[in-house]
DNA sequence: GCAAATTAATGATTTATTCAAG
DNA sequence: CTTGAATAAATCATTAATTTGC
């Protein structure tokens, strides 16, 4: 019901960036032909002016969530869809279906090209979007973390026997007991270094370089490998 | 000295969406003329390359962060500039000297369009992402509050007499106490929601409707209300 | 004086918590 | 009470300082 104006700032996103490593791909600034001082289309500040029309309160309106209020940086420009959105996604059977053959599948936390990928499938079966599919990966690992520990710790005191722990924690109790299905194995303690802009390798001409992978559409949504090894 | 190769992925953002509130603004699929199925550019998946030459180990090449990995998204479509980054940001004097007086001015959590400028801005005095900006704030924010946590505890230790502690913890000890200059003063339980995609309230035309704020291109960067509320 | 070895800072990620909509 | 959304805390990994042996 809402209807959101909203209209473009013109905030082009970055040049792109290097490729396979976390070394900076450069966001706004830096690389670019114009050195700062270029601000690209330009640069608005409209504040928010009451923006939603039923709110209990005035919250909600001002800064983002953290990953968020980093990538949105760049669209808006030519926003013509009131999208609908009122409140939170809520996903539909389909889209939890799909979500959680790919956890199963040992999907945990998929970049951002698998992000996209997945809320473009899933668009199919409702509204969607990339933060939808982030949160609810972030959400689905830790609770069901939370609910195997809580699962091992009745285990633990009902039994006592206590055998069956791999003995795999870290502080607080048993932890890190996942390990889904396939994937892991050798990267027993190296998961930091993801990357910010770039998901891709590298490409070489704008033109649309495309299928390198599987096809260029569909892609290969459910076989995606686990983690994101990608090499 | 790396050499990233890189060129886009064709990954345009998406078509924005509403504006203030944080509802779903529809990222990839959602709006946009064509639902799912039209993956914009292509995709490719070309894997990592030995990216870095000098690497302990061959960590760091795969996924991406956690918010990282959502942004990221769009961009990327002719990337020439191996914009030089080698590994992570490194600061310099006059960017952290605007970032900490941006820091005592009360700016917290900057949100995405805050990083905009700031980004912009302190590209003037080297290469600098949005990320950058937003990890250094969350960064900063949690040092400071540490180290402010370690003295007050220092404090209570030496003198006893706990009598200028304004009692407002939350859980663990002393918390929640920086409130730096002005600011809060409502908002005593609230600060979720911020947003995701949507920074400024609304526009309705396409064309650059701009201004609005105070100027166009530098914008009033070291005014920027602590917050955000903007309202 | 300088370069390898340590240590201190701090940039980047991940995990844990909290809040609130449905 | 379940779970999407958001923030803070904890960690990890690099880079800059600083120290130490030559």
């Amino acid at each position: 019901m809402r209807l959101h104006h909203f209209h473009g700032v013109a905030y082009f996103d970055k040049p792109a960036s290097p490729s396979p490593s976390s070394s900076p791909p450069s966001i706004s600034s830096s690389s670019l032909s114009s050195s700062a001082t270029t601000p690209l289309g330009a640069l608005h500040c409209l504040r928010p002016l009451a923006p939603k029309i039923s709110f209990p309160e005035a919250r909600k309106m001002v800064v983002l969530p953290e990953f968020a209020r980093v990538r949105n940086a760049a669209r808006l420009l030519h926003c013509t869809v009131p999208a609908s959105g009122t409140t939170r996604w809520n996903p539909s059977p389909d889209q939890i279906k799909v979500l959680e053959m790919l956890y199963r599948g040992g999907m945990r936390t998929p970049n951002s090209f698998q992000i996209e990928q997945i809320t473009e499938e899933l668009g199919k079966y409702g509204r969607i979007e990339g933060k939808n599919v982030f949160y609810w990966f972030q959400n689905h690992k830790a609770r069901e973390r939370q609910k195997q520990k809580r699962a091992a710790l009745l285990t633990l005191s009902t039994t006592t026997t206590l055998s069956s722990l791999p003995a795999a924690e870290t502080k607080d109790g048993l932890r890190k007991k996942e390990e889904a299905s396939s994937e892991d194995a050798s990267s027993r303690k190296r998961r930091r270094c993801r990357t910010w802009g770039d998901v891709h390798g590298d490409v070489t001409t704008t033109t649309e370089v495309v299928a390198d992978c599987t096809d260029d559409v569909t892609l290969e949504l459910f076989p995606l490998r686990p983690q994101g090894k990608a090499n």
